[in-house]
RNA sequence: GGAAAGGUGACCGAGUGGCCGAAGGUGCUUGCUUGGAAAGCAAGUGUAGGGCAACCUACCGGGGGUUCGAAUCCCCCCCUUUCCGCCA
């Protein structure tokens, strides 16, 4: 959520902000609705406010006629204070979607562009393998070596999903507790594991909600919500909390499942487990000080990439224009690992400094010093890494043309020493 | 799922219709004291919205109701704790 006052301060830097975004008309429309919620509001704290000092004194009234009078005045002020409550009510409620379904606003290093195709590639890093024989895709693989059961996947929960057997099953355990292990004891984060299924109000904080539900799955009987990432449950751990300025900055690390109904790209990456129902990932999540956040986005970055460096996979880094930027982010990266089978640059991180477009709907906030007025910190957050375009990569790249795959050897300890999977 | 007890400021904890934005304590900040520190003493210390200065308004789990007036009364919901049941 961007900060009214800024809209009303400076309507118009916020509007060619937006524009960059591609969204024009939001700026006007706010504007129109914050007035007509002011001007309710002066009305309804002036009859509040002749209310309050007409009630307190209507005890020390002697005259019964008069005190009856004042009672009845203030009842006929009540019912007409009612009324104007509840059309404020309406107006605040209306202007509280509106500012909800506001983009954030790009930071000023991101460049432009209205699409995908404007984003800029910021460096490729390490060496595509070269192959003797014709590479195979990770679904051949997964078939011939029986290390993936597509058909048992359809078969008990539809589509898109699959089922990893043996040492692919292990492999993406040992993935995940390499992953954590080097955030935590390398890079210093602190591991959380929290509850894969949030209230609704987590979807709002984080920016899911109002305007993107058709993404999510949720319980038809309570208030229960899948995470689609781990960004929500983490994210929202400190919602409504003034943290203390010592904790900051603070970085989680955190495994979950996700779940997405990827509704909108349905017919889209079809084949193989480049995109499921369920998948798994490892999340980085920061909360920093407004003046760390460019330098955490950074750090983040950097702590994906080591991963991918570690497990020797090549890949390139992307800076993501202001047109394809996420609804909640002001500046974003991605991370593509090279797929050597299928002959595809894919996403296995993105990186996003949100500022304070998150925390000021999650109400999450820092005291600088103690008398100081509270401040909205900055979150960020980054995935380290996405699990199953990780097994994709490290299928295809490390394929040994007799139908076997070699374990990379940075995950050699996590692997129980096993050095190759497959058949033989 | 059943029963009971609770949800008040950073924390603990008073408060059953107006004098309560809320006693008291703890914590925190500042000052005094001290060679320094602890202890002690004194003062200060919620958030948000509107005007943006004085000031006004709202908030005592959430929502609705009664009333001239509600933290206090009524209704619904949520959550927590304990016991029972069920389970991993």
């Amino acid at each position: 959520m961007l900060d009214i006052r800024l809209i009303r301060d400076n309507p118009q830097a916020v509007k060619a902000a937006l524009a960059r975004v591609g969204d024009t008309t939001s700026v006007d429309s706010i504007l129109e609705l914050d007035a007509r919620r002011r001007t309710l509001v002066g009305e309804i704290e002036a009859m509040r406010s002749e209310r309050n000092a007409v009630s307190k004194a209507v005890p020390s009234i002697k005259d019964p006629a008069e005190k009856q009078a004042k009672i009845s005045e203030m009842r006929a002020l009540g019912d007409r204070l009612a009324l104007l409550e509840k059309e404020g009510a309406e107006a605040d409620r209306v202007f509280e979607t509106a500012m909800l379904s506001i983009p954030n606003m790009p930071s000023e290093d991101t460049p432009d562009g209205a699409d995908d195709s404007a984003n800029v590639v910021a460096g490729e890093f390490g060496t595509r393998p070269e192959f003797a024989f014709q590479p195979k895709t990770h679904w051949e693989l997964g078939e011939s070596t029986g290390l993936i059961d597509f058909e048992r996947g359809t078969k008990i929960s539809g589509t898109r999903f699959y089922i990893l057997k043996g040492e692919l099953a292990r492999l993406q355990r040992a993935l995940i507790s390499f992953m954590l292990d080097v955030h935590t004891r390398e890079h210093g984060f602190i591991e959380v594991y929290p509850p894969f299924m949030v209230k609704e109000h987590c979807l709002y904080g984080t920016g899911q909600l109002p305007k993107f539900g058709e993404n999510l799955y949720h319980d038809a009987e309570e208030d229960f919500w899948f995470v689609p990432t781990a960004e929500v449950p983490v994210t929202n751990m400190y919602r409504d909390e003034i943290l203390d300025n010592a904790t900051l900055p603070l970085v989680h690390v955190a495994y979950t499942a996700c779940f997405r109904r990827e509704k909108m790209s349905a017919g889209k990456d079809v084949r193989g487990i480049k995109r499921g129902h369920q998948f798994d990932k490892v999340e980085m999540v920061a909360f920093v000080r407004p003046e760390e956040s460019s330098a955490m986005l950074m750090r983040l970055m950097e702590s994906a990439e080591h991963i991918l460096d570690r497990l020797g996979l090549p890949w390139r880094r992307l800076q993501i224009c202001a047109g394809d930027l996420s609804f909640t982010a002001a500046a974003k990266y991605d991370l593509e690992v090279w797929a050597a089978g299928c002959g595809e640059w894919l996403e296995v991180s993105s990186i996003s400094n949100f500022r304070d477009f998150q925390a000021r709907r999650a109400g999450i906030r820092f005291r600088r010093n103690a008398g100081d007025k509270p401040e909205f910190v900055h979150t960020l957050n980054g995935s380290g890494l996405a699990l199953p375009r990780i097994m994709i990569a490290i299928l295809e790249n490390y394929q040994t043309g007799d139908g076997r795959i070699r374990v990379p050897e940075a995950l050699a300890p996590w692997m129980g020493g096993t050095s190759v999977i497959g058949p033989g």
